[in-house]
RNA sequence: CGCGGGGUAGAGCAGCAUGGUAGCUCGUCGGGCUCAUAACCCGGAGGUCGUUGGUUCAAAUCCUUCCCCCGCAACCA
């Protein structure tokens, strides 16, 4: 079988996730899903980067050893991801101990070979930044951020013969039009190239001065410094080099891989890793895939401006598939686009909420009004139906090439021509006319013809959004079932996927319109002011929007139970507040604190039954920690118990 | 002359490697339909493709001049 492996970058665990990492791991995601729909092999991986002084200095500050630091980042990096519906198959953190040994291995085979020597690196050293800088990169002779006079130092370091593979590698480049895309990129890394000799890499720091890092395996004194420590993460992951010469082995399963980064760590990923590989007698990935930028009000989204866009405020604000689509859409793949929650606001809106949800619900509807929902049989077919069709599977094409370009962008777009044609397909057969005119026979085949394309478009959505793709084939009657062989082709091969007769969804709302988000300038006069919000740096952030959808499977993640009111009473410190104790079943029962003071009486509470959210994370209030949350309806009037009958701990769903 | 990218309708972009009626989405104006998520469909207005010169029967597309914007320059996707 065909073999896909696709990696994103390893993370740097010194800040916390933001819009940059979920799009490029958005993007490998919805890669390796595209390949899992072809019938291949396909591996996504992805992981964190924890070694270097910048780490050290994060953790000092955080007041944490540098273990428990990137412990606890990594963790995050590892919790955001199925939180974007990220299906990795590989987490790698630079710290695992097979990691660090296989990197061992590495420069142990290098500095065998004699690619790998001791030498004399100098430079302008900042100790207020703990690094080096070149002599371009001072300003008047002093460091750029501290406005100091650098120390001149030298110190023995270990370098990697780069050089010597300039020359292979640019002739492989040059044969390769492919191996870094899109095209501007793969010029400059010629142009790096060609622009003289390149340098050997420093790759070691000694101990004296960074210990938090993986010691070289032929001198104890120095530890590895980035280069091998990060990038050969790509293939230790993978189990080499225990597994090199294992035929049925992972890394023999999946190397040569691609890889996917953003395009500010071209350099390491387009040249150093490269030449790394070639030292190593190591095949080399199929492809460098780089990307943009995005952008907040057009500038560069970073801490210090206080811009950056947190993807799972994002996700859950417009709705995670929205998110997905939109990124994957919005963003012509190598170029940097930009990222406002108008632009989110208009995309979304014209393409999933008026062109695909809309077709959906208005053909589901017509079915539930012309034929209670049951799909119809497909009668004699006319110009226009098969048109409609054969439109479908050429756009289908498109998708599937230009998806394998990495053109991602404009894969979608063709997608939805389909769509848009399928719309108008609706009005220029006008099913109400046919109803009308008692034309049961034809009405059935124009329903039929769309919920056939329907089906085939939804079941193409699938890499880019996962569950909204299954919610439109559940809801025509075909869940998503596993995938065999190539079903990308096989599902555009074939003109009929649904069964006649089958009741299927009698409505639809997939994709709910999202409110524009309003001007910060003038606020129309007619509109209640509201408590003037500080204005926010963030694009007109997430907290009060109309909720967006949730699949079922967040549903679950709640645990509620019901539980027994054993004790009441006012919470000692606090108006608003009542402490409870509830019986959950768990033997012990548990401390609630509520905002309900104001509608309940504590002694009218005890023995009442109530439903209680049993899994959130226990929370201190004024005080007493609260390990749930008493579920209540609120209303004008005041505010009502939900509650159930049932033994306490029952589970509720 | 550090390297690279870009300048195409009001906005955002595609097209440029293999020159040949300037395309898409949003917005806007007018019309239609009534199944639908105030949605959908049709039509219109709006561009001398940054600038100079050149090659050519023909240039957004190739060569050239100048102007402007934006990244990068050893670890931020």
């Amino acid at each position: 079988m065909k073999s896909y492996y696709i990696t994103t970058p390893i993370y740097y665990v010194n800040a916390r996730p933001h819009l940059g990492h979920a799009y490029t791991t958005i993007v490998a995601d919805t890669l390796k899903r595209f390949h899992r729909m072809l019938g291949e092999d396909a591996r996504m991986q992805t992981g964190t980067d924890e070694h270097g002084d910048k780490i050290v200095k994060a953790a000092d500050k955080a007041g944490m050893t540098p273990q428990a630091f990137t412990d606890e980042i990594s963790g995050q990096f590892r919790a955001l991801w199925p939180q974007l519906n990220i299906d990795y198959d590989g987490f790698i953190r630079t710290t695992d101990e097979a990691h660090k040994r296989s990197v061992q291995a590495l420069l142990q085979r290098l500095y065998d070979q004699g690619d790998i020597y001791f030498g004399e690196y100098g430079g302008h050293y900042c100790y207020g930044c703990e690094r080096f800088y070149t002599e371009k990169e001072l300003v008047d002779g002093m460091c750029p951020q501290h406005l100091t006079k650098p120390d001149y130092i030298s110190e023995k370091n270990y370098f990697f013969k780069m050089s010597k593979y300039q020359e292979q590698l640019r002739r492989h480049i040059l044969d390769n039009p492919d191996f870094i895309r899109p095209e501007r990129y793969r010029s400059e890394a010629l142009a790096m190239l060609e622009g003289g000799v390149l340098e050997d890499l420093c790759i070691s720091r000694p101990k004296s001065r960074l210990t938090w890092g993986i010691e070289l395996p032929f001198d104890k004194d120095y530890v590895s410094y980035v280069w091998f420590d990060a990038l050969a993460n790509y293939i230790t992951a993978l189990g080499w080099p225990d597994n090199e010469d294992d035929a049925s082995g992972t890394y023999r399963r999946y190397w040569p891989g691609e890889h996917l980064v953003a395009k500010d760590i071209l350099k390491p990923h387009g040249i150093f890793w490269p030449t790394m590989l070639m030292a190593a007698g190591i095949p080399l990935y199929k492809h460098l895939n780089v990307h943009g930028y995005w952008l907040v009000k057009d500038t560069k989204m970073s801490k210090s401006l206080g811009n950056v866009v947190d993807p799972l405020k994002a996700a859950g604000h417009f709705g995670l598939d929205a998110f997905r689509y939109f990124l994957i859409r919005e963003m012509n793949f190598g170029s940097d686009a930009s990222y406002s929650a108008e632009s989110i606001t208009t995309r979304v809106n014209a393409d999933l909420a008026n062109d695909l949800g809309n077709l959906f619900s208005r053909v589901l509807s017509m079915n539930a009004k012309y034929f209670e929902s049951k799909i119809p049989p497909l009668g004699d077919q006319d110009d226009a139906d098969l048109l409609l069709s054969e439109n479908t599977d050429n756009a289908a094409e498109n998708y599937i090439a230009l998806f394998g370009e990495m053109r991602l962008s404009q894969a979608l777009e063709a997608l939805w021509a389909p769509i848009r044609a399928m719309n108008k397909y609706v009005d220029e057969q006008a099913p109400w006319t046919l109803a009308k005119a008692g034309d049961t026979a034809r009405l059935g085949t124009v329903l039929r013809t769309l919920l056939e394309n329907m089906y085939k478009v939804a079941y193409l959505l699938w890499p880019v959004m996962p569950d909204s793709s299954a919610t439109m084939q559940a809801q025509l009657g075909r869940p998503q079932g596993e995938f065999s062989g190539d079903a990308l082709h096989d599902v555009i091969k074939y003109r009929m996927h649904l069964r006649t007769g089958l009741a299927i969804a009698p409505a639809s709302n997939l994709f709910p319109r999202l409110e524009m988000p309003r001007e910060e300038a003038p606020a129309k006069p007619e509109k209640k002011a509201k408590p003037a919000q500080p204005a926010a740096a963030q694009p007109a952030a997430a907290d009060e929007a109309p909720k967006s959808p949730v699949e079922f499977s967040d549903f679950q993640k709640l645990d509620l139970r019901v539980g027994v009111v054993l004790a009441a009473e006012k919470h000692p410190n606090a108006d608003k507040l009542l402490r409870f104790d509830i019986d959950l079943g768990e033997g012990k029962p548990r401390q609630i604190l509520s905002g309900i003071a104001a509608f309940f009486k504590p002694e009218d509470m005890v023995g009442k039954k109530v439903v209680v959210v049993a899994n959130l994370p226990p929370r201190k209030i004024r005080g007493l920690e609260s390990q749930g949350m008493i579920l209540t309806a609120g209303s004008a009037g005041g505010l009502a118990l939900l509650t159930a009958d049932a033994p306490a701990g029952s589970p509720i769903a």
